[in-house]
Order: C-alpha cells, then structure tokens, then sequence
DNA sequence: TAGATTGTTAATCGATTAACAATC
DNA sequence: TAGATTGTTAATCGATTAACAATC
C-alpha cells in the first residue's frame, strides 16, 4: 500500500501518464485476441513509439517485465490498473452541453477506464433533459450536484467568457481538477490540476507546420 | 521574403507556434479596445506564462519591439500575420461529421485566421447535406474534392477502425498535413505532419493527477 | 540621467534516446 | 551456453527560466 501511494507523484510528467493509458488500452485489446505476453518492442511498434521509451515509462511506474518473456499482461493489466485507478471509480461531470460537451459524453470507453460522466450542465433550458443518461441539468443546480454527489473532475466546455465562473464555481463545489476547453488562461489555486486543450489552436498549428513543409520543399528545390 | 521563409522553420516547436497564436488572438483583442502598445509583462500576464517566455518566442521568430514603448500591436499583428498566414487562406476538410467534428465545424473564429472549412464528409447517408455551408458530402466523394480544391489540411474525426483508411486517401489526393482525433498511431510519409489529439487520454489524464493531488495531501496529513 | 524594458546568452530543468550491464 | 530482452545509467536534446548587458 506504502508502495503504490509513493509512486503516485504529480513530477510524473502528463504525457508519460497519458502513454499509461495508452499502453493499457492497447494490452486490453491484446489480451482479447488471446496473446499472454508481449515484448516491449511489440508495444512500441502498436503505439508508434520506441522499446527504450516503453521500458524507461514502466521503469518510472515501477512496473517490471521478464527478461526471457517480456511482459504478461495479466500481470502488467493488474498493476496498471491499479495505478490508474480503475478500482476506484471517478465520477465526472461536464459544463456545457455543445458539441464538444455532448462528444466527451458519448464516449463509452470511460467507464472501464474508472472514469463516470455523470451529469451535463447547460445554461440553456432547450437543452435540458433531467432523464436522459447522463442527464442534463440547469447551471444554476452546478454547485449543488457536485457537494451532493462529492465530484472531483470537471469540463469547462463553454464559451471562454463564462469559463472562469464556472471554474470558480467547481471550485468552491470541491472540484480538484478539470479539462479546460475554454480558450483563456483559468484562476485557480495551486493546489489544482487543469488540463488546457485548445482545440483551434491545435488546428492552427497544422495549418502553421503544412505551410512550413511546403517552404522547406520549395528552398530544397531551388538549392538545386 | 527570403527573410521570411528563413522564418518557417519546422524545428521550431509546437508549442511556440500555438502561442504566437494565442498571442496574436490576445492582441486582436487588446486593440479592439483601444490599446496601442503592450509590454511583454502584459503579454505574459494575459497569457497566464512569463514575459521572458514571451519574449523569448518573439526573438525566436524575429519579432521585435521598442525598449521604451514594449510592442506595438499594429506592427506586431502584422508581423504575425504574415508569419502564420492570415494572408493567403488554407483550406480544411473534416473527414466525420460526429460532434467533434460539428464543433471544429461551427466554430467561427477560424476564418479570420487564414483557415477555411471548406466541406466535411461522413459515411452515413443520413448526414449527408450538400445545400449547408459548409456541406456534408458523402464519402465516396473525399478523394476527388480534395484533388480538385487542392486541400492541403484534413481533419480526421472518424472510429478508430476506418482513421488509417481515410489518411490514405488524404495523402494519395494531396493533403500535407492532419489533425487526427482517433485513438491509432497513424502511419504516414515522414514528409507529412500529424497531430493527434486524444480527448480520451486527455480526461484520464485529469483523473490520474487529480489522484495524485489527494495522494500528496494524505501523505502530507500523515506526516504532520 | 535613472529607471524600465527589451533581447540574448547562459544555466537549468526535464524528457527522450543511446549505451550497456545484468540475466533469463 | 548464446542470444535476446529487460532495466538502468549516462548522454543528448530541447524547452524553459534566470541573469544581465544594451538602450530607449
């Protein structure tokens, strides 16, 4: 028990913790097609990465392989499950209803990751529906929900100039973290985790980086 | 102009390149207000980093200022601009007409930025609406519409199983570069730029430090 | 001028990659 | 055993931060 609470360390860097899961769902889907073991080579060509970086991420978790088998994924699930958490079911809910909102709520895969989406907020009454699975509830009920059904994970997935409110709602309600889509930089104290995900500019970037590879090709042409 | 193509450099990182974005989003709206000029503190300040980090990723891309009067937004915006291409507008295709890919879809600051949605394409025939602006083509169509527009940047917002399907014809029609939702490492020519996001991992992520929060914090009480 | 600010160089930090010893 | 694989240490790479000279 000891060792497990020490290995959950916020120094652990996001996407190290990201390539957990991802390393995870791909064993999951291993293990359905009947494979027991596997070798970190394997792991890295299924994910796109390298064998030394699959073995440095289990070397920082803690978890270890066989150096004649490489990894039984029984094994490697079990840990990695604990680690994650799927044990411990996390309950979530998601501020806005948009599209964004309601494709984070779609997603089925969460609920065998420990992760519940359990409610919706919206502002906008058209939107409400207190029957659906989740539901959808008022904004006005927010803060309420969360004490009663002690959340601690929030989406800000509404317009940036009502994020901070509702942040600072969540806050106060005993949220501990959330995944911010909301293009502005959120207040919050330090002892809380947010999670920035700018979908424009992620587009934006794309745009930047095609326009520099067709630059790098024309200076290539002309060199000769 | 060889000082700008000596500026479009592919070394430079993703992560810049997103906050000269922000940056320039900042200063749109900064003068919109009336501001002229803007010292790298209030940059820094509205961008919740540091005036050094913006500093830094001015010099970084040849943007300069006035050791008295900070920045001049004019003269800055238009620096920007021409760096990241509001000039000659690039078109997108968004590949799944899913709520992630209605969101990109309706969100309307891209075309101020030099990006155009120019269709979407989906698989189901109930989707379907060419009438709409931007329409919803079939499938089918993917291939010619991209030769015949010459597309160079795609969105791919489809499951998992038909992702590497869909890149295929993207990159045998001409686009240089993807913004991928799906949860698969792509494979791709290694002159082609992907951008995978992955929502799944990026909530899970929350999950797992809002854990390692409470970890901390126990571990803190029990030391006292 | 004195003070404030920029722009750059150097130092630090952190993550990835390479090298390799241990060992099954 | 010989070969293959893990796990770790060291080297490299890249980005952020600190320090500070230049200068308006």
């Amino acid at each position: 028990m000891g060792i497990v609470k020490e290995r959950y360390k916020m120094k652990f860097a996001k996407l190290s913790v990201m390539r957990l899961f991802q390393y995870k769902d791909f064993l999951i889907r291993a293990k359905s097609i009947g494979i027991k073991n596997l070798f970190s080579d394997d792991l890295a060509e299924a994910m796109g990465t390298t064998s030394t970086q699959v073995r440095k991420d289990f070397s920082l978790f803690g978890l270890s392989g066989n150096k004649r088998a490489g990894y039984n994924i029984d094994d490697l699930l079990e840990q990695l499950n604990e680690l994650l958490g799927k044990n411990e079911k996390q309950r979530v809910v998601i501020v806005g209803a948009g599209n964004i909102g309601r494709a984070l709520m779609k997603y089925s895969g969460f609920y065998k990751e420990g992760l519940e989406i359990v409610a919706l907020f919206d502002s906008d009454i058209n939107n409400y529906n207190a029957s659906a699975n989740p539901p959808v509830l008022p904004l006005e009920s927010l803060y309420e929900f969360i004490c009663k059904y002690k959340i601690e994970i929030g989406v800000i997935a509404v317009p940036y100039h009502a994020a901070q409110q509702v942040l600072d709602i969540m806050i106060l309600a005993g949220i501990k973290g959330v995944m911010n889509f909301a293009p502005i930089a959120l207040k919050s104290p330090k002892d809380f985790y947010i999670n920035d995900v700018n979908l424009k500019l992620e587009l934006e970037s794309v745009a930047y980086f095609v326009k520099a590879l067709k630059m790098e090709q024309e200076e290539q042409t002309n060199d000769v």
